[in-house]
DNA sequence: TCCTTTTTGCGAATGATTTGCAAATATCGG
DNA sequence: CCGATATTTGCAAATCATTCGCAAAAAGGA
């Protein structure tokens, strides 16, 4: 069970350089419930931060994913947009709710079923993989009359 | 076990109008292996029509895929591109090699597995779900020594 | 502290997809 | 088959998230 480790000695044993801007990433992330995209975070970093770039931001996050400190999502049908959690999180799945925009997280053994049934039976080695699934959320089902 | 109908009654059955552009799209899917882009459509689309247009693609592909005929993917993990196939095929998951591109469908049921316990323990209504993993193919996957 | 490598801010570029518009086409009732 | 009406198309320009080139600033190691 590792204690979790600061924002620095997370960058330091990733091998990374220690930048304000990268711990400044890492905290927002920390702070937030992730599943936040590039210009959200940007906004959020523009407070402690205000000469801050977006493309610090961008470039930061594919840092921070390459390093394995950050994991990159997508959300709903539409995959247009980047999302971004913590990579410290247990490995689960989303939800959109299309409505009303909640992500719910779940998690299920079913999905590495999948991976290593997908291996055994075709050889592959896989590196990844991008699950994802959109609807309605309970809030936003229309209800039958009573 | 339906007889697979022509382009034309594809498009009258989904109540959609019939035009030279759609037919051609549906048979040019129909040709292929499907999991082309819109680009790649357009490219194959030009021989038999040279003045069709890039926009005249997508917009179809839309209508199509809304219609139900077609259905929207997305490979490898730099998703910033879609792919289109027929809906027609029984539903199937995709791996993409990450090296050589290849694609290889395969079925699970434990993709609906998942589906079915996602509804039930979070009172969601699955509308859609995003499902594909990448990684080296057999072919791509370097050889230890032997 | 000095030197070398990496990172940053800035502005411009990219590239897939979308959109506004007027001309062309499909559908449909007569 | 014909004309009126609703859709669709080709074209050109716009979007918009993400990427890039560059010179100045900051980080890390000796
Ligand atoms: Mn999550
Ligand atoms: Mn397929
Ligand atoms: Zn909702
Ligand atoms: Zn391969």
């Amino acid at each position: 069970m590792t204690t979790s480790l600061s924002p620095e000695d997370r960058l330091r044993a990733a091998g990374q350089r220690i930048t304000s801007q990268r711990l400044l990433l890492l905290r927002l992330l920390d702070a937030s419930d992730g599943h936040l995209d590039a210009e959200s975070l940007f906004h959020a970093a523009q407070q402690e931060m205000p000469e801050i770039n977006l493309s610090t931001i961008y470039r930061n996050l594919e840092v921070l994913t390459r390093a394995g400190l950050v994991a990159q999502r997508y959300f709903a049908r539409d995959h247009s947009r980047e999302y971004f959690e913590l990579a410290t999180t247990a490995e689960h799945y989303h939800f959109t709710c299309t409505q009303c925009g909640k992500i719910i997280e779940f998690e299920t053994p079913l999905i590495a079923q999948v991976r290593s049934d997908l291996k055994r039976q075709h050889n592959v080695n896989i590196r990844h993989a991008c699950i994802c699934f959109e609807g309605l959320c309970p809030d936003c089902i229309p209800q039958s009359q009573p």
